[in-house]
RNA sequence: GACCCGUUCGUCUAAUGGUUAGGACUCCAGAUUUUCAUUCUGGCAAUAGGGGUUCGAUCCCCCUACGGGUUGCCA
């Protein structure tokens, strides 16, 4: 009977939430959640300097929005706290355990812990076994675990922190593998067990760079704005460094719990697409029915002209300009639609002529019947007369169904939009 | 430089010691939609290179190349 989960994101405030870091939350919270544990956030604000209130707040939004949940800040359980900056004491007293254990020795002010001089082998549950030598006292000096004005280093207070809150898995970038060794020394000097280690690829560029702050869809908090649904950018960066191992793509983050594992996690490093990524945010969008997705999108527009638009758009910010044309009676006609209107000669007669169906028409609903019926009669077929009569109500050559543009604008708006675009040709 | 990890279509990925190496995004072409940016069908496109082991390697081993990571009194 093993001990129940616990898994942690370990951010520090930056200012801003990285895809990568959302990234290895999600696998945390993915794992602790699959195994009815514990998820625990824990802010490393040791580095003062970019310490603020806005950096923290950057994180909790982020994590946030995505739908992750956790203890630690605005939740706390009962291994706090659960910022660094308020833990010195615990940190305090293991080191004195170290001291006691002679494992430490003074340098020019600052504490060095020595190292155990053998071959330390971990055994990672994404990477395998992986040894590395610590018998070379050049390649591993004995590090820094308190430096000389009396703060802790990183190393320390994160092996600290995983030992008291009693961390069962910790799951984080494969950057920190090559640090894994020191831990585990640390963890052995105080007699401790350490965690189940796993290490996921990095999240690079599309052109295989490192993914900086400034670097398109490097920061959580742009993707609202840039018009993205939560549960598809979950989605799309679990699928990138995971893989469901089926032909399966898009999935809720229920079905995601349900599936992921770690045993499954790619070893290596991906590349961030923006094109899939969209893809993925429009097949949630696809998913949603006309009630969620109107009321996502936050507009003015009726729910009738937003339901027209949900399935032709693949971002939430692409929605005001589908809608534009039906609240706008000026709206500009786009000059290649008109052009590619004029390319045929009749285009004009034959909206003209429905101008007159149009306007003669007693039912409204049978507008769209109407449309064929006109061009017979003028001889000519029904697309010849659709495609020019779309860019006249609509002054785009793409966009919704016809009938529901029919329907929203009305039999005396459709008719006024005709004779605007006859004048044009 | 040293050490560690990796390498399947342009990208995300699946698969197996024996497959026409599968799917998805993108792109292109057809279809259908009387209109369309939806949908459907089809197409382009990959096992980094060289050695082994083996009846047979994309898969196992070695070397090289390339990519990434680590090498702080940053986290």
């Amino acid at each position: 009977m093993s001990a129940p989960v616990r898994t942690r994101f370990a951010p520090s405030p930056t200012g801003y939430l990285h895809l990568g870091g959302a990234r290895t939350a999600l696998f945390n919270w993915l794992f602790a959640k699959k195994h009815r544990g514990s998820f625990i956030l824990r802010v490393e604000d040791t580095d003062e300097a970019r310490n603020t209130e806005e950096a923290r707040a950057a994180i909790f939004e982020g994590m946030e929005w995505l739908g992750l949940d956790w203890e630690g800040p605005g939740n706390e359980g009962d291994v706090g706290p659960y910022f660094q900056s308020e833990r010195t004491s615990i940190y305090q007293e293991w080191f004195e355990k170290l001291k006691d254990a002679d494992r430490v020795y003074e340098d020019e002010g600052a504490w060095r812990f020595r190292f155990d001089r053998k071959l330390i082998t971990m055994n990672d549950l994404v990477c395998g076994e992986v040894s590395i030598d610590y018998t070379n006292e050049e390649n591993t000096p004995d590090m820094v675990v308190r430096r000389s004005d009396g703060s802790f280093v990183f190393h320390f207070v994160n092996v600290v922190d995983d030992l008291t809150m009693g961390i069962t898995h910790v799951i984080r970038g494969e950057d920190h593998l090559m640090n894994t060794p020191k831990h585990l020394q640390l963890i052995e000097a105080f007699g401790a067990t350490p965690p189940a280690y796993a290490h996921i690829p990095l999240i690079l560029n599309s052109d295989g760079s490192k993914m900086s702050k400034r670097d398109e869809g490097a920061a959580v908090g742009d993707y609202p704005r840039q018009g993205f649904f939560s549960d598809a950018v979950v989605n799309f960066i679990a699928l990138l460094g995971w893989s469901p191992k089926d032909e399966s793509e898009i999935f809720s983050l229920a079905e995601l719990i349900e599936k992921f594992s770690l045993e499954n996690i790619n070893r290596s490093p991906g590349r961030f697409d923006i094109e899939k990524c969209k893809w993925v945010n429009q097949q949630h969008l696809l998913k949603l029915s006309a009630e969620e997705f109107s009321a996502a999108c936050h507009s003015d527009a009726t729910p009738a002209m937003l339901a027209s638009v949900q399935e032709k758009v693949s971002l939430l910010t692409e929605v005001p300009d589908a809608v534009a044309f039906y609240l706008d009676p000026d709206y500009p006609i786009a000059n290649d639609a008109l052009d590619k209107v004029k390319k045929n000669q009749a285009s004009g007669d034959l909206l003209t002529a429905l101008a007159v169906t149009f306007t003669e028409l007693s039912d409204w609903s049978e507008a769209k019947n109407s449309i064929g019926e006109t061009a017979k009669e003028n001889g000519a077929k029904p697309g010849q007369l659709m495609f020019p009569l779309r860019v006249a109500l609509s002054g785009k050559s793409g966009g919704p169904d016809l009938e529901a543009i029919l329907e929203i604008l009305g039999q005396e708006e459709c008719v006024r939009r005709i004779n605007r675009c006859t004048a044009l040709l």
